[in-house]
Order: structure tokens, then C-alpha cells, then sequence
DNA sequence: TGAATATATGAAAATACTTTCAGCAATCAA
DNA sequence: TTGATTGCTGAAAGTATTTTCATATATTCA
């Protein structure tokens, strides 16, 4: 089925005022802190790796589709169907998913099953999902 | 401070093969859950909202900002200087956390300080961090 | 073998997002 | 009041994402 490319964003480009690290003139307040604070930022590289995760989560077609395989497993044909999208779309958003590895996949005859593989994602999903009901 | 545009992308364009619910021919182990399975799909108008909440979390530099007020208030200044951003970019990244209500502000002088809003969003954050130590 | 089905893929088109740039408004200090 | 600082904003530039379209591969069936 072959390799993937998915969400290149994510990627910060190299950044350029790297020389002040505080506001001009300081503020004595911040300032005192500011060494510590800098010490527990969320690093680039995390920040990326985390971003990308959330992206998957972050586009409305990705998340029907997961929900539709947290109820049972299906191939791409009867998840097109299901949620009224092309065999095509389905199909690349699949390859991202499993290039993330939230779904796995199994063939038989000529048809693909898909299913969940991370519940770990489902469960983030539903809280989103219950959070959302709360607070509208 | 005004009104904010943000993360439009998550409106599916109407789509239109809303007749085949099945593939050709329909082949019967997946045909007798489909009526089911279609009560049960998150609808698209959830999808949207809850793709519009992860997308906020999907991008490095916004994520990074949560981190660093998960930790203390600060102005937008200081927030560019630790972060290396451009203020300009920063403040671009705050008006989409502020229209989203997932951080609150309040000026003091001619500074604003920001800090976060909503701790569910915090718990999702840590959560998908130790989710990614975990795996990787 | 040949036709139909199921899926995958690359490229292009359509769309969306993020940053930079230029300029503006509010605040503060001298 | 003038000048510097802080932050906000719209538009443009740069980049990323998603879908569609055309085509390719694999499988099944006649």
C-alpha cells in the first residue's frame, strides 16, 4: 500500500530574534522569572510532534471517519458511502491515519477493512466531544 | 480589542453522493449495520465544532503559548521574546486563542497580559503530551 | 483471458492557514 | 506635547491541506 506524506505543517521555520529575551526596557516583574520560565517551555520539537497529533484530530471529515470505525470495522468503499464522500477522499485521508497509526488495516479478497487502533485516541475524542456539549 | 476570523478551514462543502449508501452491489454482512451504523455517525455539525477545537491545538507556536501561560500570565511582549516569535505573530496566535475563549486578557498600562482560560483544555494538552512519550 | 470492482496514488485545483509588513491607536515618560 | 513602547489589524506573501481527476494495481468472476 506504500508510504505516506501527511501534515508537513507543523514545521517552524527557523526563527530570527533569538537575541532578546525580554521587552524593551525590561520589566523588573517578568523579568525575574523569565529564566526559570524559559527552562519549562514546551520545546520546538515537541511542540511539533504534539501539533501534528492534534491536526489528525483537527479536520471534520478525519473525525467521522474515526467515528464510524469506533463502532465497527469497514472497508473504504462502505465508509465513502456512509459518510457521503468520495472513495478517493476517504482513501487519502486513510493513508494519513494510518501513517499516524490511529487506524490499521487488513485486506481481504479486494476489499480493505479499517478499523481503530489507538483507543487512547478515542478516548481523547470523546472528551472533546462531551466537553463541547458542556460548555455551549 | 475587536473581533477575531479564525480557523475557517473545518465547513465541508455540500457534497453530493447522498444517494449510494452501499457499494455496488451491496455485499450483505456490512449492508444489514449500515442503517444503524448511519443513526449513530458523528453529524458534520459536531464534527465541525470539534475539528475547529483540535485544529486550535494543532499548531506548534499556539501550543507553545499555552505552555508558557499554563505556567504564569504575561504580556504579549514577553510572550514573543521567550517564544522567539514576532509580536505581530503572537498577537495574530492570541486573537484565534481569544476567540475560541481558551485564553482570557486584561490590560494593565498599555501591556496585556494574558493568561489561560479554560483548564480542560490544559488536562487535553498534558494528556496528549504523555500519550506521545509513551509511544515514541 | 477479459471485464468489473475496490482501492491507491500523483498532480493539479481549490481552499485555508500563518507570518510578515505597514500602519494605527493607546499609554507612558520626559 | 513629543517620542518611545506595546499591542492590534488588514492585506499580501508564503506555505500547507484537501479534494478531484485521471490513471494504476490487484482481485474476482464469467
Amino acid at each position: 500500500m506504500g508510504s505516506a506524506t501527511p501534515l508537513k505543517k507543523n514545521i517552524i521555520a527557523s526563527q530570527n530574534n533569538q537575541n532578546n529575551l525580554t521587552c524593551h526596557p525590561p520589566h523588573p516583574i517578568e523579568n525575574e522569572n523569565l529564566g526559570e520560565l524559559l527552562k519549562q517551555i514546551l520545546p520546538v520539537s515537541k511542540a511539533q510532534r504534539m501539533a501534528e497529533f492534534f491536526s489528525l484530530l483537527g479536520d471534520p471529515n478525519r473525525l467521522r471517519i474515526l467515528s464510524v470505525l469506533a463502532q465497527q470495522e469497514l472497508c473504504v468503499c462502505d465508509l465513502a458511502a456512509s459518510l457521503d464522500m468520495s472513495e478517493s477522499a476517504v482513501s487519502h485521508q486513510l493513508r494519513t491515519l494510518r501513517a499516524m497509526r490511529l487506524v490499521s488495516y487488513q485486506k481481504r479478497g479486494r476489499k480493505v477493512f479499517y478499523r481503530l487502533q489507538d483507543n487512547h485516541v478515542f478516548a481523547l475524542y470523546q472528551s472533546v466531544a462531551e466537553h463541547l456539549d458542556e460548555i455551549d
